[in-house]
DNA sequence: AGCACGCCGACT
DNA sequence: GTCGGCGTGCTC
């Protein structure tokens, strides 16, 4: 290590730049710890400017595009080998730039917090002692005058190697430091391999059906394939994530799991845990960040054999994977919303293919992409058509708003459904996407409504709490008694939302539980389990929520699900839309009926004769997004065509539209448009002012991914280094969800 | 992003 | 006279 040549690192800084620093490593930063190392993959200690932060090595050399004679040194070395693997850090480098998200911000947000803060990466080997060639020549009564110095010398003599806390609580610290001191013995660190499971099953698996069966045994253990596992809720995908994970642990290999939200981990968590014997960690926003610290390194070391998480789980590090499964592939909260604004089932494919292993992608409702990649022949779709067990596909129907009087948003027929249900002694599951007591409140003299001053947005009306709150930047204010416009006392709450309902629903139920399940509700720690434990009693009762209760849950008695409204889903700008709303609607759906008895979902709509309401119903979720696939390659939408945006915002009203005018002036200029490549925008974003701030969005089309790529990279360089770019905030969304 | 430097207005 | 607003430049 002593060549004269000087020894120069790249590094990445966790900064907002788009750039690499490079910096010297000088001779006695490497013997001041002499097992820790330069290389790619490890951390370092540098002062960045002014301040001190930890970086990441994302390359080694001798030589430096900066001058040389102005390079400072790196100030410690953090780490003694690698933190990720060759192959994986290489996946992380490619997907910031993939993302364009500035290199150091997207690694270091890789990486748990106590890492990126510079602590030490926690032991995994073990400390064991062991007699120096000093130590072995000595003689057998040398140390006479120092019994347990001797007894403990006697011990290694006759062991070799004896593991530290054995030591420490037969002898004391004292006796081995004196030891050591005197250089009779001395220490030595062993990797404990993670240790083979031998019992791996905890329960038996279940006997799948011929669906399952062939589901299962299409599935190839080894090498790279990515599977859509698409299946009707209900349908057992479940069960073939818990086979091919057997398969992978009896291979001595890792699963990583990956669910949508944290809401959802106590109960997957469980059905795993109840299957195997084996490690399994957890990894969601939770836990803290020694917890996490601990689950990453549990992974990485190979001692943890099922990784189970959320979005950002797909950055861990796994000493032996075996396979990956993404559950609820099409669920938006796979793609981060901001920051490094990636999608863990993008990377996680992308991930599979480099680690060759399988994915396995399951849905009842998959994406548009994932059902193009099936067509592509990219993905293998697997397509499971039955409910398992004797569970029956529910009976949709649509009640007509146009023809129907309401009341609190629950039309007559479906109120007397909801009463012949709970009379036969069944659930009832009412979904309303909105939450609170009304969207709106409104001065019946003056036509006054109480907007929100920071956002284009109104004020809900949460009774409960007497307060007018903003569903988007959280401003609060009491509920006015007389018009603030017109001093008028006729303020009336307009429109419905899960608390009004709940209210009425209570009131015309006297008798029956009504459970209310939204953001609200389940504030309180606890409190979902609490409805959940009510609704697995199996009594009669009626549960009313957003969202939240269409995902994962199990309610075997409900029998009777009303949507009471599916058009706000119809007429959004968002070229998404349609595609969310069916999604939506068949899980929503798919919550009733699991047991034995058949379900009735009744859609509330003023569009009974909308033709995708009609697709939807008639033939089923997958002829609704084979119609919807067709019409994006008509109208060249994705994934027929590559999309990004590029958002900014600003408190100025007109900065954020003119720094995008500008970019995109920028961006003619180093790819004129053509139909190859096409520009739109600056336009306002859907929700124009939030928060305090004005926003606005220019999208970027093009047919190929590199002609967009490069257009981004060199774009993103310009814009950062325009002075203009410091008055707004803005970024750049590869691929996003919502525009 | 942070952080420093520098240049103008309005205060104890 | 100084405190502090934010426009500008820089980070190996």
């Amino acid at each position: 290590m002593s060549d004269l040549a000087p020894l120069v690192v790249r590094i990445a800084v966790p900064s907002p730049l788009r750039r690499v620093f490079d910096y010297l490593v000088p001779e006695h930063v490497l013997k001041d710890n002499p097992e820790a190392k330069a290389e790619v993959g490890c951390r370092v200690l540098v002062t960045f400017g002014r301040r001190e932060m930890t970086g990441l090595i994302v390359g080694t050399g001798t030589t430096s595009e900066f001058d040389i004679n102005k390079l400072k040194p790196v100030g410690r070395l953090l780490d003694c080998s690698p933190l990720l693997p060759e192959s994986l850090f290489n996946l992380f480098v490619w997907a910031a730039n993939y993302y364009q998200h500035p290199i150091g911000d997207a690694l270091l947000s890789t990486l748990p917090t106590l890492l990126r803060k510079g602590d030490p990466l926690p032991e995994t080997s073990r400390r064991f002692w062991q007699l120096t060639t000093k130590g072995k020549g000595l003689g057998p009564t040398s140390l006479k005058g120092a019994p347990s110095q001797q007894a403990l010398t006697d011990e290694l003599q006759n062991k070799g190697k004896v593991d530290d806390a054995q030591l420490v609580a037969a002898y004391s610290r004292s006796i081995l430091s004196a030891l050591e001191e005197k250089k009779l013995i001395e220490a030595v660190m062993v990797e404990t391999p993670p240790h083979s499971l031998d019992n791996i099953l905890k329960e038996d698996a279940l006997t799948l059906d011929s669906g399952q069966q062939q589901a299962i045994n299409s599935i190839e253990d080894h090498g790279f394939n990515a599977y859509l596992l698409d299946g009707v809720t209900g349908s057992g995908k479940t069960e073939i994530y818990l086979q091919a994970i057997e398969k992978t642990l009896r291979y001595g290999r890792q699963a990583l799991v990956l669910i949508p939200e944290i809401s959802l981990t106590p109960q997957t968590e469980k059905r795993f845990r109840d299957r195997f014997n084996a490690p399994l960690v957890t990894l969601h926003s939770g836990l803290t960040d020694k917890q996490r610290l601990a689950a990453w390194m549990s992974a990485k070391t190979g001692d943890a054999k099922i990784i189970l998480g959320t979005r950002s789980a797909i950055f861990t590090p796994l000493r032996n994977p075996g396979v990956i499964i993404l559950d609820e592939e099409h669920d938006q909260s796979y793609k981060q919303q901001d920051g490094f604004r990636y999608s863990a089932r993008d990377l996680g494919v992308i991930r599979a293919r480099q680690e060759d292993i399988p994915i396995i992608l399951g849905s009842a409702t998959p994406s548009l992409e994932s059902l193009n990649n099936c067509e592509m022949g990219r993905y293998k779709h697997l397509l499971l058509k039955h409910r398992a067990g004797n569970a029956t596909q529910p009976d949709w129907s649509l009640i007509d708003l146009k023809t129907e009087r309401t009341e609190a948003g629950v039309s007559s027929s479906t109120l007397s459904a909801i009463k012949q249900t709970i009379a036969n002694g069944h659930q009832v599951l009412v979904f309303l996407n909105r939450r609170g007591f009304a969207p709106a409140m409104l001065c019946h003299q003056c036509g006054w409504s109480a907007d929100c001053h920071h956002c284009d947005s109104r004020l809900t009306v949460h009774r409960a709490r007497s307060r007018l709150i903003c569903h988007h930047c959280d401003y609060q204010q009491r509920i006015p008694h007389l018009c603030p416009n017109c001093q008028g006392a006729q303020l009336i709450a307009a429109g419905e939302g899960t608390e009004r309902s709940e209210a009425y629903l209570q009131q015309c139920f006297p008798d029956s539980k009504v459970l209310r399940v939204d953001r609200d509700s389940t504030r309180k720690k606890g409190a979902m389990k609490e409805v959940f434990d009510t609704v697995d009693k199996g009594e009669p009762c009626i549960l009313i929520g957003t969202q939240m209760l269409s995902k994962g849950h199990h309610f075997a008695n409900v029998t009777l699900v009303a949507v009471l409204d599916a058009d706000s889903g119809l007429f959004s700008p968002d070229f998404r839309s349609h595609e969310r709303m069916g999604q939506l609607l068949t899980q929503v759906a798919g919550r009733s009926g699991r047991g034995t008895i058949a379900g009735r979902v009744l859609i509330q709509t003023h569009q009974p004769q909308h033709p995708l309401l009609e697709i939807l119903i008639e033939k089923g979720y997958g002829y609704f997004a084979a119609q919807l696939l067709s019409e994006r390659e008509l109208t060249q939408l994705p994934p027929f065509r590559y999309m990004s945006v590029i958002r900014a915002e600003s408190e100025r009203a007109n900065e954020a539209e003119a720094f995008l005018r500008m970019a995109r002036q920028i961006a003619e200029s180093i790819s004129p448009p053509t139909p190859l490549l096409s520009y739109l925008g600056p336009l306002p974003a859907m929700l124009e002012k939030r928060a305090g701030r004005f926003r606005f969005v220019l999208q970027v089309e093009a047919s190929k991914r590199s002609l967009l790529q490069s257009l981004l990279s060199a774009l993103a360089l310009q814009l950062e280094s325009h002075k203009a770019s410091r008055r707004v905030r803005w970024s750049i969304d590869v691929d996003p969800q919502e525009l």
